[in-house]
DNA sequence: TTTAGGG
DNA sequence: CCCTAAA
């Protein structure tokens, strides 16, 4: 089968492009939001879009990703990963096997099976059974190649809990993917695709916490428009995703100090010089676009190679509404399976030629917790769904290896030494599957302050800002200003304001308070865009949209007042006056509200949605609304008799 | 950056 | 809520 896509990824890290700052006004706006956004992306979106197609095959909907033609394959691989001898090295590939079982995937290298353990793994997909099965039959080849992820840390780990269900996830990290093609530094049909793939967000269901924080953010950019110095390492994006309840934060690691980017000749080169640290499958790389998002920026993280289990997420005690321990975090590994059992699902045996051949049935997907209206359509659902496994799995994986429990990180003992080869040990021999730590975030240890590193990492490419989200964690600075003597002062923590004033990075409170939240991770969202299939979308889908918050009835009186008192063309003041502790609240927010509750008042009853608000205050409306409008009829006037004088 | 409006 | 032209 020939591969019409390939698509090289180093998820290792990406280039992050330097941007232009935005302003905090012009970010809470979205409008500079969307200008970087449109041009970056995450090649990470791209290996979730692969994942996706993989698990929800057959879901041909206009919304969700689509392959055209039968024949598209998709390739994720680290071809250039400079091989070490570390059976970690080489390029696995997961590819359907249509042999006897139709349902099965195949993860190796492409060799053939006789391939050693490190290089091949037969994984029957009886997990992703229901969405491959027409796939399957028809594309009996696509392959993916996952890359191993060497030069990660584990983040995560697969301890006990792991497989909690109802993990509740605050993933933020930016994957940090570098894509590029093997054979040359572009790979077209990544670049071409996905700015242009957009996906239908269902807005008010999806909800997608990213920040665009670009301070800080340097990276590469496209040879020919920037000629800045680029800080040491490609960085990690950050991708904050929410979920319900949820509240473990990952945090993107960034090892890599001693790298560096030189940019010669306009291209742009990553420079390694700690081989340790490095990087080494990123060659030639091309700035690829990519969506910028806030990071929260989290030192790295020392427990790389982690230890087990213990390295779970955080179940940050403050954040925990859950106070689920499942601590999952995104156990991908557990989370997004793992190995599960892998242990009593695998069977082994040694092959002749002293190859161990393992068989990995499947990998299961940890349980999701995902609300949704149920007005939702179910194709907004497979589509959340998709999601949110998509996003687990395009965070980057890295498969670890449990023996007896325990984990394996020696990577480079062979498995005769570890005693795996052996046939006593084969039940004991288990899989995780484990966020790979150069891309997914870190997770934040109770009590941590991701804030707090930023500041201490040596030359950080990004730095994060400390945001009101501190305060749900628990750290000090968090607490909200006091409120403005105002008559009516909106604080944040009022109603279901977020922590985050433009972020919507509403945890714990708001997430518990608001009514259907449905968290799904804004990558996956992104990343089916990124399919290299139509371009019907309009890239402004790719933007995420803020969190709908709608206004409640002591913010509509706070607004209301305000109004009373300041007319209608100074929403500036009224935000002031009355919202100033309300992040979240814009004075175009307020003026937009304003539209509306003229709107509302005219219409009849019957026809209003949402929470009603009180006739009274709607009365109030129409009433400043007409005494304003006179007002302002009347400086007119005013102003043009001036001017008619002055002539 | 704010306003003012259309989408 | 978003997006923007204007101011």
């Amino acid at each position: 089968m020939v591969l019409q896509k390939r698509l090289d990824y180093g998820f290792n890290g990406y280039q992050v492009p330097a941007t232009p700052r935005a302003t905090r006004s012009a970010r809470r706006r979205g409008s500079f939001r969307k200008k970087v956004e449109d041009n970056q992306m995450f090649a990470f979106d791209l290996l979730a879009t692969v994942a996706g197609k993989l698990l929800l095959e057959g879901e041909k909907s206009p919304d969700s990703v689509n392959t055209s033609n039968g024949k598209e394959q998709c390739v994720i691989a680290e071809d250039h990963v400079k091989n070490e001898g570390h059976a970690e090295d080489k390029p696995l590939k997961i590819e359907p096997c249509d042999q006897g079982n139709s349902e099965k995937l195949v993860i190796g290298n492409g060799k053939n099976e006789t391939e050693s353990f490190a290089s091949k793994v037969e994984v029957g997909s009886s997990g992703f059974r229901e969405f491959n099965d027409r796939k399957l039959e028809n594309e009996t080849k696509r392959q993916i190649k996952v890359e191993p992820i060497k030069t990660g840390r584990a983040i995560l780990n697969t301890g006990a809990g792991m497989f909690g269900s109802e993990d509740q996830v605050v993933w933020d990290g930016k994957p940090s993917v570098l894509v590029s093609s093997n054979s040359s530094a572009e790979v077209p049909a990544c670049r071409d695709n996905i700015p242009c793939g957009s996906f239908p967000l269902c807005r008010g269901d999806v909800k997608v916490v990213s920040r665009d924080d670009d301070d800080n953010s340097s990276g590469c950019t496209q040879p020919s428009t920037s000629t800045k110095s680029f800080r040491p390492l490609p960085r990690i994006g950050d991708r904050r995703i929410r979920k319900l309840l949820a509240s473990r934060y990952w945090k993107v690691t960034p090892k890599l100090k001693e790298d560096g980017f030189s940019n010669v000749d306009g291209e742009v080169k990553p420079i390694y010089r700690n081989k340790r640290n490095c990087y080494k499958r990123q060659r030639s790389q091309r700035n690829y676009p990519f969506k910028k998002r806030k990071l929260l920026y989290c030192s790295s993280v020392s427990n790389s190679e982690g230890g087990n289990g213990n390295e779970r997420i955080s179940d940050s005690p403050q954040m925990g509404i859950n106070g689920d321990a499942s601590g999952s975090g995104l156990k991908l590994h557990g989370g997004i399976g793992t190995s599960a059992s892998v242990a009593g699902q695998h069977t082994s045996f040694q092959s002749r030629d002293s190859h161990v051949k393992l068989r990995i049935k499947s990998f299961r997907v940890p349980e999701l917790f995902i609300e949704i209206p149920e007005t939702a359509t179910v194709g907004s659902l497979k589509r959340t769904v998709m999601e949110a496994v998509t996003a687990i799995l395009g965070g980057g994986l890295r498969v670890g290896v449990l023996l007896r429990g325990k984990k394996v990180r020696d990577d480079s003992k062979t498995l005769q030494q570890t005693g795996i080869s052996q046939d006593d040990q084969m039940d004991a021999l288990g899989f995780t599957l484990e966020p790979n730590p150069s891309q997914a975030p870190q997770a934040l240890c109770p009590g941590d302050n991701p804030f707090l590193l930023p500041y201490d990492t040596p030359q950080p490419l990004i730095r994060y800002p400390p945001t009101p989200m501190v305060a749900h964690q628990g750290t000090s600075d968090a607490s909200p200003d006091p409120p403005v003597t105002n008559l009516c002062n909106f604080v944040e923590s009022d109603h279901d304001s977020a922590p985050s004033p433009d972020t919507d990075m509403s945890i714990d409170k708001s997430v518990t308070d608001s009514k259907a939240l449905v968290s799904v991770p804004a990558m996956s969202v992104e990343a089916l865009a990124v399919v290299p299939v139509h371009r019907k979308s309009k890239r402004s889908e790719i933007v995420q949209r803020r969190i709908r918050r709608p206004f409640s009835v002591s913010e509509v009186e706070a607004l209301v007042q305000a109004v009373e008192k300041l007319g209608t063309g100074r929403w500036r003041d009224v935000k002031l006056r009355a919202f100033d502790n309300a992040k979240h609240r814009t004075y175009v927010d307020l003026k937009d509200k304003w539209k509306t509750l003229v709107h509302t008042a005219r219409i009849s009853p019957q026809q209003r949605r949402g929470e009603p608000v009180p006739q009274e205050l709607l009365d109030r409306v129409l009433t400043a609304h007409a005494y304003w409008s006179q007002q302002q009829a009347k400086q007119q006037l005013k102003h043009q008799s001036e001017t008619c004088l002055l002539l």
